[in-house]
DNA sequence: GTCCAGGGCCTAC
DNA sequence: GTAGGCCATGGA
């Protein structure tokens, strides 16, 4: 339970906005995702699941060296070929196959064309993605909302460390559960839900590590002496 | 050498 | 339904 100076409990939608506007004054816009096109950022959201970001960066431009980045690229790639190519991102024969597999789907469902999905409604277009293998929750949710500007929030790892930290949940929440949380405490606004999740990972790359339960110098300190 | 990173799948209980 | 093992590279 959080409670505000007069010891009242705070709104869960009041305690998020405090949240996202502490982390947006300290640390700013995080101009997500890092990507040229909405492809990439789908390409990006399969390669950097449990890998860190510094890795994906290279995979990605070996990728590019090869040529334009397109599910027919990739599809016309042979798998060794792939597999070397983003070695550097780990699990690479995993997820050499999650991308052939993911550009299939591009290619049979919507000819390839990312704009052909326009139509689609999320839920439908979320249902598709998990169908896929290698492409759960999180990477499902990362592709609507940063590559097709879809109102669906990203939770993580940081995301449950985070609002665990702070009595928000448990620390062995559920995906769904937490996401709940923000769907239902903050519009619908995929510029926020962009913007927050960012904020979220910055927070926990630059403060908040498993390593520093302690939150040594963290902006959400202040924050966290409401919790009781 | 150990731990961790913008997860997900499969198997066993 | 959930805990545990597995996938792999690279930086701290």
């Amino acid at each position: 339970m959080i409670l505000d100076q007069n010891g009242y409990s705070m709104p869960h939608s009041i305690i998020f906005q405090q949240i996202f506007e502490t982390l947006y004054k300290s640390f700013g816009p995080q101009n997500w995702w890092p990507a040229d096109s909405p492809f990439e950022v789908m390409i990006g959201a399969i390669l950097t699941q449990n890998t860190a970001w510094r890795n994906v960066e290279k995979a990605i431009t070996g990728l590019g060296e090869i040529g334009d980045l397109t599910p027919e690229a990739v599809l016309s790639l042979p798998i060794e070929r792939l597999e070397e190519t983003i070695r550097p991102s780990g699990y690479f024969r995993q997820k050499s196959a999650r991308l052939q597999g993911f550009c299939r789907f591009l290619q049979e469902q919507y000819g390839g064309s990312i704009p052909a999905m326009e139509g689609v409604a999320t839920r439908d277009l979320r249902g598709q993605l998990l169908s896929l293998n290698g492409i759960g929750p999180e990477t499902a949710d990362s592709i609507l909302l940063y590559a097709l500007g879809r109102p669906m929030f990203v939770v993580d790892a940081y995301t449950i460390r985070l609002l665990s930290r702070h009595g928000l949940c448990s620390a062995k929440g559920k995906y769904h559960e937490i996401q709940d949380l923000f769907l239902e405490n903050l519009d619908h606004d995929v510029a926020l839900y962009n913007e927050f999740h960012a904020l979220i990972v910055k927070h926990g790359k630059e403060q908040c590590r498993k390593n520093n339960p302690l939150c040594i110098d963290c902006p959400l300190k202040d924050f966290c002496k409401y919790v009781k």
